[in-house]
DNA sequence: CTCCCAGGTGTACGCCGTACACCAATGGTG
DNA sequence: CACCATTGGTGTACGGCGTACACCTGGGAG
């Protein structure tokens, strides 16, 4: 048995057996502490022996976000585009959250990979195979894809930020400090009603599966009204609108 | 003048002074770039010295952050709350253009930094004051800061790569290679049509800035329909709905 | 004049990614 | 069968990183 696990250890290194450890490492101590050498410990082996495999961290990172983009589960065959887009998004969501590492990964590459073009490609397909034109399932798809506020607000979200760094211990929910109730009176109301009617007194306090369809049925609903009602005039706006 | 020069190099140092080059070089050479030992030699000085006013890197990402987040424009006081939101979160947009590592900078972040905060806090104090709801303006704050799809839309965006590692060269136009063409038909199909009605061949081929104000403006109508029509109730869909 | 101490310095440690030379097995070919 | 090229794991080493810690130093307070 010795010899046994003698055979486990020395299972052949592959690029796929790399990138599954690799996810599975970051899943459970956070990216920030994905190190070659970590990871070759990991897999019982030199970390030099890596680099037969991925070229270097970069192309790593890249094979890892190409694994978990796999993992969206593919778009259902429907005549309908909205609750396809939706199946889909919330699909991909899924994901992100059992990767939680994932979407920061994702952002800070700077060229996409092949995977989540893939993943793009097909949901702009749903869009065109639901009579949507080029032009109008172009300006959706950057709507799909813009942070309004420039940044997300998993400000408050544990879970997440877990993610990043260690999903070690719970961190004592941060309950917003009073000082800073004082200073941010606007966000104190906010969490302090949002704790409230989720009943429990720690914790985030706010359901952010709910938030997240409510943005997405929000950007859905004003996408279908505007495929409607003819094709792709930009929304209304009292200001000058966009250059071009 | 040999004094001069001097006087000027012993400049006293100060976490000012300190956060401000910092900026100045992470717009410059990139965020990834930014080594203490970098920022140190810019300023003339050994990199222990920098320990003296900032506790770590992590601290001086924090005040870099609350130094740019600073720059965002205040609100200007309106009636109008659509006009208001408008143009703070265009002013916003503003600031991470010219400090292309900024946004990834905050969302990589385990927590908000108090200039996030404020800046939170007054575009929440906006809503509220125009008589929406905290929950409606709870959900709002989180529509616009929700991405969608998981991550963010600059795949084809030049400018804002460059900030990632290092403004150098405009890098040569990726121009969708063709066997990726292929793979991707939908997207490729959009770029095409993108880089057609830009007038350029090269370029990004979309205007970004057009994108954004595409999606505000989606955005924005549908938040200005909510809140006229009653309330706080989630837009329709044809799901089960968020759990909750 | 003396003392203190804020603030700049020098050295050193343990991490990181990875270049490069090496070596062991393996399998195709004469 | 002998041979050798190829594949893939190993060992060592280098330069860069963040930063702990001991040290110095100059200017103001007593």
């Amino acid at each position: 048995m010795a010899e046994q696990a003698d055979v486990l250890r020395r299972t052949p290194l592959s690029r796929d057996r790399i990138l599954r450890a690799a996810v599975t490492l970051a899943d459970g101590t956070g990216i920030e502490s994905l190190s070659m050498r970590n990871l070759a410990q990991e897999l019982g082996v030199v970390p030099m022996a890596l680099y037969k495999h991925v070229a270097n961290k970069d192309e790593l990172l890249d094979g890892m976000i190409d694994v978990v983009v796999g993992q969206i589960d593919p778009p259902v065959p429907g005549d309908d585009w909205k609750p396809t887009v939706r199946l889909r998004v919330l699909a991909a969501r899924r994901m992100l959250g059992r990767h939680p590492w994932a979407a920061l990964a994702i952002e800070s590459r700077n060229t996409a990979t092949p995977g989540v073009l893939a993943y793009l490609d097909s949901m702009v397909g749903v869009f065109r195979a639901a009579g949507f034109s080029v032009d109008l399932a172009h300006h959706v798809m950057h709507a799909m894809g813009s942070r309004i506020l420039g940044f997300s607000q998993e400000l408050f979200d544990d879970t997440r930020r877990a993610g990043r760094s260690g999903a070690s211990e719970p961190q004592p929910a941060p309950t917003f400090p009073p000082e800073a109730a004082a200073r941010f009176p606007h966000l104190a109301e906010i969490a302090v009603a949002a704790s409230h009617d989720d009943g429990s007194v720690v914790g985030s306090g706010c359901d952010d599966q709910f938030e997240f369809e409510f943005a997405l049925d929000l950007l859905l609903d004003g996408i279908e009204r505007l495929h409607r009602q003819g094709c792709t005039p930009p929304p209304f706006s009292e200001f000058s609108g966009p250059r071009r």
